[in-house]
DNA sequence: ATGGCTGCTTTGAGCAGA
């Protein structure tokens, strides 16, 4: 099975680029996060002629997450948000469970600046995300919890560490906190198959810094202990960035065995 | 570099993103 995770930024935008994306890297699944699109506007015809059915959970304007799923492929066990979110709160997860892989689909909040209401906000998200894996999940379960999680681990994640510590994304309570998730039981999937630096997830708009790859590596593919057993691989397609008005983040690809 | 891009919004300047 091969599951991706995918910032869009904004899926109407890009449908063009997921139609081309899906026909090169014929996923099973894909994560989509930031949608940007209430559930009765949500291009289900669209991914539809491209070979997908598509589970949805979406808003205006910001946030809206989405899982894509392959023709044939089933899903069960759908579950929206985390426990304690009312109606009105932001759509930052989907969750369901594909050949007996349970897989949460998460946005993290930006956080905007360090110090701000939002940075605040999202350190408490990040928490309710660890109650949530400690209240429904067991470390040895086949579990997989990948999105845009909107923190760099460690600084060989960042392209200039030096000028990006204690900032929004790279901050030690944001990795504190990404490192209390780990603790509970996940294994991070893309350090556990490549150890090397200048491997980004996302590039700044302005100032060419795609072409510079100066990035930071802030989507994941965390994974249980028994799932990172079957992956054989979690490696970072940077193909839709190259394209013409890109989202701003590249697709994430998780390989898994049976 | 208190900016730079991009997408969205009852359309257009302001916001949020990361």
């Amino acid at each position: 099975m091969r599951v991706a995770s995918w910032n869009v930024n904004s899926l109407r935008a890009r449908l063009e680029h997921l139609s081309t994306w899906l026909g090169q890297a014929a996923p099973d699944v894909v994560c989509i996060q930031e949608t940007k699109v209430e559930d009765a506007k949500f291009p289900e015809g669209a991914i539809g002629d491209m070979g997908y059915r598509t589970l949805f959970f979406g808003q205006k304007t910001y946030n809206g997450m989405a899982i894509a799923l392959r023709f044939g492929v089933t899903a069960e066990d759908v579950k929206y948000n985390l426990d304690g979110d009312d109606a009105e709160a932001p759509r930052r997860l989907i969750a369901c469970t594909v050949d007996g892989v349970r897989i949460l689909n998460v946005y993290v909040p930006n956080g905007q600046a360090v110090g701000t209401p939002a940075f605040a906000y999202k350190l408490v998200w990040l928490d309710r995300l660890r109650l949530e894996l400690a209240t429904h999940h067991r470390p040895d379960e086949m579990l997989l919890v990948c999105g845009d999680f909107n923190v760099a681990p460690d600084p060989i994640d960042v392209h200039d560490p030096a000028r990006w510590e204690g900032q929004v994304l790279f901050h030690p309570d944001e990795r504190a906190a990404l490192a209390r998730l780990r603790e509970w039981g996940l294994v991070d999937g893309f350090r556990a198959h490549h150890h090397e630096g200048g491997a980004f997830t996302w590039w700044d708009y302005r100032l060419g810094m795609f072409r510079r790859n100066w990035g930071l590596r802030i989507d994941h593919a965390l994974m249980t202990a028994p799932l990172a057993a079957r992956c054989t691989d979690v490696w970072i397609d940077r193909r839709p960035r190259e394209l013409e008005r890109p989202s701003d983040h590249a697709p994430l690809i998780v390989e898994i065995g049976s």
